[in-house]
DNA sequence: TATGAATGAGTCTTCATTCAT
DNA sequence: TATGAATGAAGACTCATTCAT
C-alpha cells in the first residue's frame, strides 16, 4: 500500500541549478536577453517556472550567473594562474591565457553572450554594469598585469598597456561575435581555428623585443 | 495680448516620412528592434503614434524603410554605377564602392543596424529574409561580379570570387559591428579611419596579379 | 494662364449625399455598424474623409440619415397615405402597405439594417432608442391604426390590435432577417416573393371576419 | 479583530474553463463577437485578463470553445443518439432531436449565438468556415439522413431530403434569432414554446405519407 | 522543494474625429 | 466646399513575477 519511495538518483536535486544555467545559456545565445522567456528556459530544464525562481531571483541574477559560470569562473581561474607563477615566463603566460580563453569561452556556445551583451546591453543598464565590471575589467586588468609584468623584465617592448590589451582582446571579440552571427562569412571560408592560430603568432612576434 | 495659440499639430507631409525613418533609425540602433518602442518613434519624431501608421504600414515595414533608405539605397546607386562604366578600373571600381560603403554605410548611424541584424534577425524571420536578399545577397553579388570582371580582363589574380567577396566584405562588417559595440575597443585605441585605410592598402595589394 | 474653370456639371454637389448615404448603406448593412469605417465609405462615395464629415456629423448621424432615407421615409409616407385615406378599405389599405414595404424596404439592400439593429442595437443605446421611435413605433402604430379602424367599420374580427401588429409584423421582419443571414436557408428552396404572397393570402383571410 | 486577508487569487483550476465559457457565452451573446472585450470576459468570471489566456489561445479559440461547449457537442450527442438506434422510429427520431435542439440550444443563452453568426461571420471568415464546418454542416446531415432513412423505410413521404431539410431548420433558427432580437415581437404576444409546439405538429403531419 | 495558476503592466495596431490648408 | 494629416483612446495579446498548495 504505501508508495515506493524514489530512489534518492531520481531527482537530482544538485543538478537543477547545473540545468537551467545550461539551458539559459542556450536560450540566451539563440534569442537574446530580451526575447527568452523564463518558462521556455524553465521547460528546456525539465522543471516548471516556479522552480526556476526557488534558484535564481530573478530573469537578470539567472542571466548573472550564467556569465559567471560560463566566462567570470574562467577569469578568476586565470587570475590565480598567473598571480600563482609570479615567476613565469609572461610570454607564455599571455599565450596560454589567451588559449585557454578561445577554448574555455570563445570557440564555446558562451561565445554568443558577446553577442548579446553588445546588442542588449544598452537596454539592461545593470547588466551592463555587472558584464564591465567583472568580465571587461576584469580581462582587461589581467593581460595588462601581464603586459606590464613582461615591459618591466624586459621580455615584451614597451607599449601602452591598456592600448595593447585593446588590441589584443579585440581580435579575440570579434571572433566570438563572428561566430554566432548569421552572416555568411561565418559559415564558408572562415575558419576560426586558423585565425587564432595566425592571431597568435601575430601576438608572439609583435610583442617581442628587437634583439 | 493674446498667445498664439498653439496649433495641436503642423502638416508637414512631406518632410515627416524622413523625419520618421530618422527618428527609427536612431533607436532601433540604440535599442534594437523588438526593444524599440513605435510610440518612442513616433515622439522623437515629434508626432503622435497614429501618425506613424500613416507612412507605415506596421513595425517591420517601417524597419525595411529604414533599410532600404539608410543601405539598400546605397547599393543600389553602386549597382547602378558599376552598370554605368563596363569599360572602368576594376581595381578603381572595387576602391571606390568599399570607400562609399565606408562613408555613406559603414561611418554613419546605420552602420548600428548590422549589429541589430546580428542579434535579433533570428527572432524575426522575415526580417532576417529581407536583409539578406535586398543587403547581403545585392551586395555579395556586386562585388563578386567585380571580382569576376576584374579577373576576366587580368586586373586581378584569378581567385574565387565568392570566397574574396566574403573575405572582403567581412572586415568591413566587423567594423560596422565594432562601431556600435559598447565595448571600449571602439572608444579607445581604435581608429576606424586608419583600419580603414589599412584595409584598402591591403586590398589594392593583395588582389594585383605579380607581373 | 488661366486655369479653366471646372464645368458646373462636373462636381455633383448635390449628389453627394446621396451618394454617400449609398455608400453607408452598402457597408452598414454588410458589415454592421461597429465594424463599417468611415473612411471606407468616404472612399466608396469617391470623396475624403473630411468631406463626410460637412454632410454628417458623426457616425451616428450617418447611420440615422442612411435608416431615415430608407425606412423612415417609405413610413412617413404610408402615413400620409393612410390619413389621405379616411374613407379607404381598411383591408386594401393594409394589402397595399405591406406590399409597399416589401418592394421599397424588405426585398431591397435595406433589409440589411433589420440584421444590422438586432444585432448590435444593444451596444449602441442611442440607434437603439432611434430606430425603436422611428421605425418600429411609428410603423406599428400605423399598422394598428388600420386594424383599429378595420374593426370599428366590421372590415375586420375585433382582435387585439397591438398583438395583431407583431403577429403581421413579425414575418415580414424575419423575411428581412432572412435574405441577409448567410445561412443556406436563404439560397437554396427558399423564395421570399413567394413567402410573401402566401403571408399576404394568410393575412386576407386570417382578417376576414365570418360571413 | 484581524481580517483575513483576502487572497489575491483563488486556485481553482478544475472551475476556470467552465466559468470562463459562461462568462464568453453571456457576453458574446450580448454584444456581439468584435464588442466583446477580453478583459470584460475575464472580469465577468472573476479573473484576469492573463488567466483567460492560459486556458484559451485566443479570441477566436474562446469563441470556438464557446460554440464546442454549447452547440456542437449537441450535435455530437444527437449524431450517436442516431448511430445508436438504427432500427428506431424515424418519425420519433426526428421529433426527439428537434426536441433536443430546443431544450438544450434554441430555448438557452446559446440561442444568441446565430444572432452573432449572422450578424458578423462575414467579418471573420475563420469563424464563419468553423460554424458552417462545425454546425449547419453536421446539423443538415443528421437531419438529412434522417429524412432519407425515413423515405427508405415508408414512414416519411419521399421529399428531396437537402430541401427538407431547410425547411425543417429555419423555423427553428429563426426562433433563436428571435428569441435574441430587440424587437418586441419577442418579449410580447409571442410564445416560443407555443411556437415550437404548432411546428413539430406540422412537421408530423406533414410529412406523414398519405394513408 | 516543486508546481503552475494567477496577475497586470506594457506594446502594437485601429479608427472616429478634428482642423489647418 | 474639399482635403487628408494628425490625434489619442481603446483593445488583443505577452510574459516576468508571485504565491497557495
Amino acid at each position: 500500500m504505501q508508495s515506493e519511495p524514489k530512489p534518492r538518483w531520481e531527482r537530482r536535486k544538485d543538478a537543477r541549478p547545473q540545468e537551467l544555467l545550461a539551458a539559459a545559456l542556450d536560450l540566451f545565445v539563440d534569442r537574446g536577453y530580451a526575447a527568452t522567456r523564463l518558462e521556455d528556459v524553465a521547460r528546456r530544464a525539465g522543471v516548471s517556472k516556479g522552480t526556476l525562481y526557488l534558484y535564481f531571483e530573478n530573469k537578470e541574477e539567472l542571466f548573472k550567473a550564467v556569465v559567471r559560470e560560463n566566462i567570470v569562473d574562467v577569469i578568476g581561474k586565470a587570475e590565480s594562474d598567473v598571480a600563482a607563477a609570479p615567476e613565469a615566463s609572461c610570454r607564455e603566460l599571455l599565450r596560454v591565457m589567451l588559449l585557454k580563453w578561445w577554448s574555455e569561452v570563445a570557440s564555446t556556445r558562451a561565445a554568443g553572450l558577446a553577442k548579446l551583451i553588445m546588442a542588449e546591453a544598452g537596454n539592461f543598464p545593470e547588466i551592463a554594469r555587472f558584464y564591465n565590471d567583472e568580465v571587461i575589467e576584469r580581462g582587461n586588468a589581467l593581460v595588462a598585469s601581464i603586459l606590464r609584468r613582461g615591459a618591466a623584465n624586459g621580455e615584451f617592448v614597451a607599449l601602452d598597456p591598456d592600448i595593447m590589451t585593446r588590441v589584443l582582446t579585440a581580435p579575440v571579440i570579434m571572433l566570438m561575435l563572428w561566430s554566432h552571427s548569421f552572416f555568411p562569412c561565418d559559415t564558408q571560408g572562415f575558419d576560426p581555428e586558423a585565425f587564432m592560430d595566425a592571431f597568435l603568432g601575430l601576438v608572439e612576434r609583435g610583442l617581442r623585443p628587437p634583439p
